[in-house]
DNA sequence: ACCCTATCTTAGACCTTGTCTAAGTCAATG
DNA sequence: CATTGACTTAGACAAGGTCTAAGATAGGGT
């Protein structure tokens, strides 16, 4: 992740102390966090970290494709990190949980050019939906 | 349209005025408006409809299965009369229309069981996205 | 080393979307 | 055509997110 700093810096990023908490969150793989949570535990490295912060953070971190916004169920989104892999998602229908996905072949190549109404098609999103171990267990 | 009241009639519906005015709404199809805009036009039928009568009758559509929710980008949720019909969604990044395509094949199979990490898988959901022509034109 | 200043952060107001409540209204059955 | 449980209403409330104006600071220039 301090590969992501430093990459930030060398594109005219000003290293904050703040910034580098939520860099640091969203560290590790498979982490899905949503604004809400990322603060919460940003706010145990740096106590006087505030809301907007993180939220002007993330959406930095979105437009500079270091991370994908996750918008799953018109609740809250969620963040992902793994921007540098093509994948996709599986979500938790009772608890919300995503995973990332890895399926076969390429989806765009199923949109016919007949079904594209003249759109410039520029990607795709495949969103798994059903129930984890745990919430199947609970049912 | 009547074909949906007669159907909820028959589900044990009560058939009001208001449910009728949002089931004229969504009538036709590629039809993906927000809450608020089924709200507005439903005002121009029937004044006095509230808003929560819009969203809880929405709400009830989706159960039954009459209508399908969108949630695009985190932002309002659209609903999508067309839910006996499979299809996917194409939808502009700029100005947020939404088409309904049909890809080929089916994107469930592409998901090897080794990567289902023991969830139940339901559904599957594909979004394309990209540039409608007017907003490809404009840019 | 230390200014300087454009950039960043902050608290809190505000907006949008959606849910809830309690009181009043009405469709459809008998 | 009276009754009643389902439906509707206005408005308060809640969650998620954005904006603003004032203060703080990273990092280049000297």
């Amino acid at each position: 992740m301090s590969d992501l700093l430093e990459r930030l810096r060398t594109r005219g990023w000003r290293l904050t102390a703040q910034r580098r908490v939520v860099a640091q969150v969203l560290d590790g793989d498979h982490v899905h966090f949503t604004a809400d949570e990322i603060h919460a535990r940003a706010v145990e490295l740096l106590p006087e970290i505030s809301r907007a912060t993180v939220y002007n953070t993330l959406g930095e971190l979105v437009s500079l494709g270091e991370v994908l916004e996750v918008s799953t169920d018109g609740r809250a989104k969620r963040y992902d990190p793994n921007a540098h892999h093509a994948h996709q998602h599986l979500i938790c229908q009772s608890c919300g949980t995503i995973r990332d996905v890895h399926p076969t072949g390429d989806p765009l190549i199923a949109l016919p050019s007949t079904e594209r109404f003249g759109f410039a098609v520029s990607g795709v999103e495949v969103t798994y939906r059903g129930l984890c171990p745990d919430c199947a267990a609970k049912a």
